[in-house]
DNA sequence: TTGTATGCGTTATCAG
DNA sequence: CTGATAACGCATACAA
């Protein structure tokens, strides 16, 4: 991460103005009407307005004038005018890794109307899965006063701060900081059932990325434990993110008997994986879901909004993003469960079998 | 759009604090080290704290205390007094219909990361497509003074501001504001092109979406263009948003006869819009790309990462957010040119016929 | 209930 | 080149 910085009093994130960008506010915008001009407009003290404004009674003869004022004037309060004489900027960070990642953009969008919808801004934050950027972003955020963090982040020794209302999802850090997520486990378990449904004698479990504790390692959990209810004969295959795709290759060649699969059902952790394979298993000529089925997790659509690239486990974006913000914004501490999962359901998207079973 | 206001002072869009919500706010938190600590603990003045922060030149006996100093209290300049006192924010708006859209998504990615390279902050908003809120965000941006609006927009009666530098993605409104997008004729001409090499007779365009004059308009145009040069048969097929898809499926079907298509390529103004009539064609019987080849536009990936959709012109998104931020932030206005129109590349994606042309 | 006055942290002006 | 001081727009304790 190169970046210069004008002094050290700021960290890299931060915004500085270098002595040249400077040049470019010789012209201050002219300014807009301000409080005082409302007051004088409608005669009455600049507190008055801003009691107005806040939504704190003001009586009848008075509220009207303001009112009126305000209208005449295109009066606009200014945010930071007030975020600095009230310590709170009406800003919630948002740290994820980027918005490439369709399931990473979703929950961008619902977060964000989310917050628009109680009147607050979100303040994006990308970390590309690097660590160190984890850790810049939440100090920046905390530094400048904003009124609140949600992180989904995977540096295992990321420190949460106290004093600023601190959210993260899919990963549980401690019972002091709440925690947003599917209800991975059950999802885990609805894709065994499903597959164990739709007729399939044995199944794999698939998973790769970060070996971190968190939250979507119980889709593994799950799906053994509904595995082992159903008697239904499974293996597992965790991968981390440091071991290359073509290990799952090399599984699927090392289980192809003279063309034939030693397995009929796969569940991956996640919808790309999930693709990948289905990909992987095509060109080694099994047909899906015809030999294998698959099911995937997340419940990414094509181009956002078509259909689902694989039959999978829909995670509940939406409602994930709002519980976020609610929880993040909840006044009193005490009402943060630590831990809250949402229901997920299931959504056939091609590669598993229920045209035979209408 | 349903939203509640505490005043009619500031539209829908700006943060107000309802009477409720105050009530967090009670414990303010500790006031971090400001830069009259800093001024104390160096043994300076307020003014020569505030110079170096901002990198104006501060002689050798007080720079190293100062910057020692800002070490030890850590200190951290803020935001809202430096926006407040110097009437910028360090913030650009960016206006766009949502980020389910995997090419919106990519967009939002690159210009928070130009606009981050720049110690810029990027306040994203969402359109959602509505022409209202088109209107006031942009409305929102300049009353709170942000340094700079970059907008994708649709709304045909938008009224572009003085006073604050504007740029817009796709959508030329006039010489005076910027206007960034792809090479969109250039493209056009490539995948007539690049159909014709591949063996295309005869050769369908076809869009939907926003009949707005735009910019990627000319990718119709650009393909006419070569069609007419080439002397290849080509037809025209432009819908606008309010009508059905099914229409392009009438069309496929009134164009078949005894299972045999009277065209063999087509030009998708969308990766979309291809994905959709490829899926279409398939049900059909017909064979992508053996009966009929596909290109798109965009250059969208399967999970923004993995493989093409479909045969495309690829967008130079990188490129596309570094030139609007660049141009946002150009200090003269003389040196913004009206409309940049960046290179696009093809890439196959499995729905043309290059394998028959190693 | 309304008005007055002060200060939030910063930048900018102007004398030294 | 540095130091003191006045705004910037708003919220709030306190006085009326």
């Amino acid at each position: 991460m190169k970046m210069q910085l004008t002094s050290p009093a700021v960290p890299a994130i931060l915004p500085v103005i270098s002595k040249k960008e400077r040049e470019v506010f010789h012209t201050p915008r002219k300014s807009t009407a301000t409080m005082v001009d409302v007051a004088k407009e409608a005669g009455v003290a600049l507190g008055t307005v801003s009691k107005f404004v806040n939504g704190q009674p003001v009586s009848s003869p008075y509220r009207e004038n303001i009112a009126a004022a305000i209208e005449k004037l295109g009066y606009q309060i200014n945010t930071n005018g007030r975020a600095l004489r009230s310590n709170h900027s009406m800003t919630i960070a948002f740290i994820i890794p980027n918005t490439i990642n369709p399931y990473f953009a979703l929950l961008v969008h619902h977060i964000n109307m989310a917050l628009e919808a109680r009147n607050y801004k979100m303040l994006l934050c990308f970390t590309e899965y690097n660590r160190d950027r984890e850790s810049e972003f939440i100090q920046m955020a905390v530094q400048n006063q904003l009124d609140g963090i949600i992180a989904l982040t995977y540096n295992p020794h990321l420190v949460i701060p106290e004093g600023i209302p601190f959210v993260t999802i899919d990963r549980f850090f401690s019972a002091s900081v709440p925690c947003v997520s599917s209800d991975n486990f059950a999802g885990g378990r609805m894709a065994a059932l499903k597959l164990h449904e739709l007729g399939c004698r044995k199944a794999i479990f698939m998973r790769t990325g970060s070996v971190l504790t968190n939250e979507p390692n119980k889709r593994r959990d799950g799906f053994v434990s509904a595995c082992i209810e159903l008697s239904l004969p499974f293996e597992v295959l965790a991968y981390g993110d440091e071991q290359p795709y073509s290990d799952f290759e090399d599984y699927l060649h090392a289980h192809c008997q003279h063309g034939r699969l030693d397995f009929d059902g796969i569940f991956c952790a996640t919808d790309m994986l999930a693709w990948q394979i289905i990909h992987s298993l095509r060109s080694m000529g099994q047909r899906v879901p015809e030999d294998v089925q698959v099911i995937g997790f997340d419940g990414i659509r094509m181009f956002g909004s078509l259909d689902y690239f694989v039959s999978t486990i829909v995670q509940p974006v939406a409602e994930i993003a709002r519980t976020c913000v609610d929880t993040v914004l909840a006044d009193a501490i005490a009402s943060r469960p630590s831990l809250i999962c949402l229901p997920v359901t299931y959504a056939p998207g091609g590669t598993t079998k229920e045209r035979m079973h209408p």
